[in-house]
DNA sequence: TTGTACGCGTTATCAT
DNA sequence: ATGATAACGCGTACAA
């Protein structure tokens, strides 16, 4: 039931041994169905027997599929801070485990494609090259480079801006549940001077979620710090840094700090505890992503959560059976929900 | 300097470019030394010019490295229980990154392989299809399977048991750091009364890191509770189950517990907390592995740091390097160190 | 429904 | 030092 050399068996040898010709072999293996049930059934057993598996290669080579999906990612070229990319890439973990899943389901094989902060645009070939699709994380590659690589491969872009033309989009809501998040702070709580701490300045989610909370807080009559001061990179230390800084002007500090990630939150919450302040009692914060710990932390946050293993299994589903069964461009944009989640950080009893 | 078109350049144009035949050009490529150094430049233009990249799947094809080396791990079934998953993910995730990131750095690609609980042992050959080499991860296959994978491709054992004869593992040091936490614990904190939190019966780590646990403590005086009501499954929610068992007994609960990882340490402190008993003023608790989110924790976790993402890297290089470059197999273990880290838990003041 | 034969882009083995 | 040319394993017209 196992091939037992150490020689690989091919569709020839398949081919021998059910008494047909390799166009047979390979027309079973690829689901043809204008094929005689019985040969079938001899093809199927001579796989079985012989423990073939398709040569990947080979396939490629011949213009078939490979059956590999690519997903492209920015590796961060901080190795030495380690708990920066222990924490920046916890996003990323998520997001292979959800494509990873689909993958295997779909029969596919998941390659990992790292890029470093320099050598991005020139390796596209090298990204196009072994795979049927790719799936393109944020921010990974230049907007400009994205049609390019779209118009030579099926293409998923994943958590992006949602303003490429020229490829699928999957992301997350961001607006209506930061929305929730303001509107709870103000209406429920009764803060009416807040403060949103963002992440990358030209990230979308982090520019949506904060334009949204300003936005609310606006209209329902709260104020809100947001400007230079109020930038980070979506870590914990980040975090802490903004909020040291703020700590320093000496200003009154506000009565609660939205950010735009967990992690954040919880480099917030660890500096103003440090400072002496009490959270929630003397301050509130709220996070947004919902990882894992969110829930055991002291105070346990309030956050919003997001699919986040979702967000790549969806990516992934999108990609093979749309972009590559059906051999055409797809454009088309699709949100995952979320759903905000009050636990204690706000204020909230549990 | 980039192919314009959406076709790739081959080795014949380039060849025709440079006026010289596709041998030479695939010599140049491969970085013989046999070639004249007019005839390299030649060629080396036209790579440039044209953009050219080496078709991997007709390398692979030809006899040549497809350079791609794929992980082998176990995808939990347990979908709907997200929050285990979760958790017990986070290792691979971080031998993911570590593997992925020597990888890059050799110019591999990685192809991620999960298998379900249910179809391990029928899925050898799909694993052993497609690629260069293996890195498998502990508990992933039967003990019996290895050899014959191995026997067929190169292969690494990831956090294993360390008695495989038949291909290189790579694992931690558990017994010395596990030693200093019982040393601590008993000489430096006085305690005398202690349990061991041990994960899956079957674990190779969590044995190594119990019996270090026990002996030491019954060498230095101590008692240790580690029977079979102190077994979980590496997860907080199993920890808390335990601990909610022994605390039901009613008898007195011991001064310490070490834990066998730093989930079952938070589930133990959870736990622990919701009774109303303080950690670590009424009882110290300890972990093993140093997760990001330990040092966040309240109080912060004592625990032994593990280089889990190194264990990822070293098992790729060792595989790349060794048994992949030099065609034999290499029989080694390689036990990369471990790190005590004091903080609060143990009772310690920061 | 099934078989034959060619091409995919490399590497490697011969020659030269 | 360099050039022809044969594999490598598969998909797929084209034939039958």
């Amino acid at each position: 039931m196992v091939g037992d050399s150490m020689t690989r068996a091919t569709i020839y040898e398949v081919a021998a041994r059910a008494g047909v010709s390799i166009a047979t072999v390979s027309r079973v293996i690829n689901g043809y169905d204008s094929i005689r049930p019985a040969t079938r059934e001899q093809v199927m057993l001579a796989i079985e027997q012989l423990g073939f598996v398709p040569n990947s290669s080979a396939r490629g080579l011949s213009g078939g599929s490979q059956n590999i999906i690519r997903l492209v990612f920015k590796r961060s070229q901080t190795e030495d801070s380690f708990e920066l990319v222990q924490e920046s890439l916890l996003f990323t973990d998520a997001i292979i485990r959800g494509v990873e899943r689909t993958c295997g389901k779909r029969g596919y094989s998941l390659l990992l494609g790292g890029v470093d902060d320099d050598n991005l645009d020139g390796k596209i070939d090298q990204m196009v090259a072994n795979c049927d699709g790719l799936i393109l994380l944020d921010r990974t590659l230049k907007e400009r480079l994205v049609p390019t690589v779209a118009k030579r491969i099926p293409t998923v872009l994943l958590a992006g801006s949602g303003r490429s033309r020229s490829a699928v989009t999957v992301m997350v809501e961001n607006h209506d549940s930061t929305v929730q998040v303001a509107t709870h702070l103000i209406e429920d709580h009764r803060f009416s001077r807040l403060a949103f701490l963002a992440g990358f300045a030209n990230s979308p989610d982090s520019m949506k979620r904060r334009d949204a909370f300003v936005d609310t807080a606006q209209q329902l009559g709260a104020s809100v710090e947001s400007g230079a001061g109020w930038y980070s990179d979506y870590t914990s230390l980040g975090a802490v840094r903004v909020i040291n800084e703020r700590l320093a002007t000496g200003a009154e500090m506000p009565e609660a700090i939205a950010c735009a990630n967990d992690q954040a939150a919880i480099g917030a919450i660890h500096a103003l505890t440090q400072a002496g302040l009490r959270v929630p009692e003397d301050i509130a914060v709220t996070g947004f992503d919902d990882i894992s710990m969110a829930r055991h932390m002291t105070p346990a946050l309030t956050t919003v959560h997001q699919p986040v293993e979702e967000l790549g299994s969806v990516a992934a589903e999108v990609l093979i059976d749309q972009a590559i069964s059906q051999r055409k461009p797809v454009m088309q944009n699709i949100v995952l929900p979320t759903r905000f989640v009050i636990r204690e950080s706000c204020g909230c009893k549990e």
